[in-house]
DNA sequence: GTGAGTGCAAATGGTTTGCATGTTC
DNA sequence: GAACATGCAAACCATTTGCACTCAC
């Protein structure tokens, strides 16, 4: 999987004119590989062992290509800062009101609901972001 | 509607120990009397030709109480902005890709959506947001 | 009159940008 | 070797904070 999908971005960035380099690889590694959704400053954390001299600004630069390629989504939970997700699927995030972590929420369907609301407004849609918000299981039992 | 808003707010502020100021007035009314869910920014705008001496500030720690009081909800639509809501009952909204513009979703039920999502995670629920994007009317007909 | 609120200006923090140096192809 | 990427530092911008002055009560 991690070679498939380390092909994957390599052709992606190769045919859309950027470079593959190192730091690329490894800021999109670390968001296939992580559930977390991981902030800027997160994924940045995460590579200062391995990657000592990478800045926050190659994390921001790079996140900005993989988003224009498709690779990546962005999310917004409310929260001063943005986070960001390898799984492109469409599905809903639930966000611990306590310890502020992001989970997804797969295998609930919204297929329905959406349709509603595509037949009920005047918009065009094009996607949509469902997030949820209350207490995680963790902070539940601490409480 | 005006008046009985002002009462309630009048009330809700003195309730809690807080004073009641022209400044708070204005921006709940700002609040109450838009449907445009605007930003702090476009708030003290709005408020400049009427409070030309009114600062940020002011509308920021005054969004602050409102939002403790409950007479206001927070989006957050993937822009670098908040924007704050005074209908405070728990409606979708739409995003223009295009303009920006964000709208109430209001007459689609979603209670069966949410039903599952209750039975499904571990999470103890406590709210739920609802962001569709898409290319508002306005900006369709340009295209 | 007192304590809280306002408004200015400065601080903060996430994100972006400019540019000299380093790397990919 | 040329073009692009990196990484530092500075800039940016929404939001927050500190504080002297003002106002609601």
């Amino acid at each position: 999987m991690g070679v498939f999908m380390g092909v994957c971005v390599t052709t992606l960035l190769r045919e859309k004119g950027f470079k593959v380099t190192p730091q690329r690889l490894a800021i999109y590694n670390v968001l296939a590989a992580s559930k977390a959704h991981p902030s800027a400053e997160m994924i940045f954390h995460q590579l200062q062992p391995i990657y000592p001299t990478m800045s926050l600004a190659t994390v921001y630069k790079t996140i900005e290509i993989l988003k224009e390629l498709g690779l990546i989504q962005v999310l917004n939970a409310g929260e001063d800062s943005f986070r960001y997700d390898a799984d492109t699927s469409n599905h809903p995030h639930i966000c611990c009101r306590r310890c502020g972590r992001v989970d997804d929420l797969h295998g609930v369907d919204s297929t329905e609901f959406v349709e509603k609301v595509v037949k009920t407004t005047p918009y065009r849609i094009t996607g949509q972001q469902f997030y949820f918000y209350g207490v995680c299981p963790e902070c539940a039992a601490k409480e």
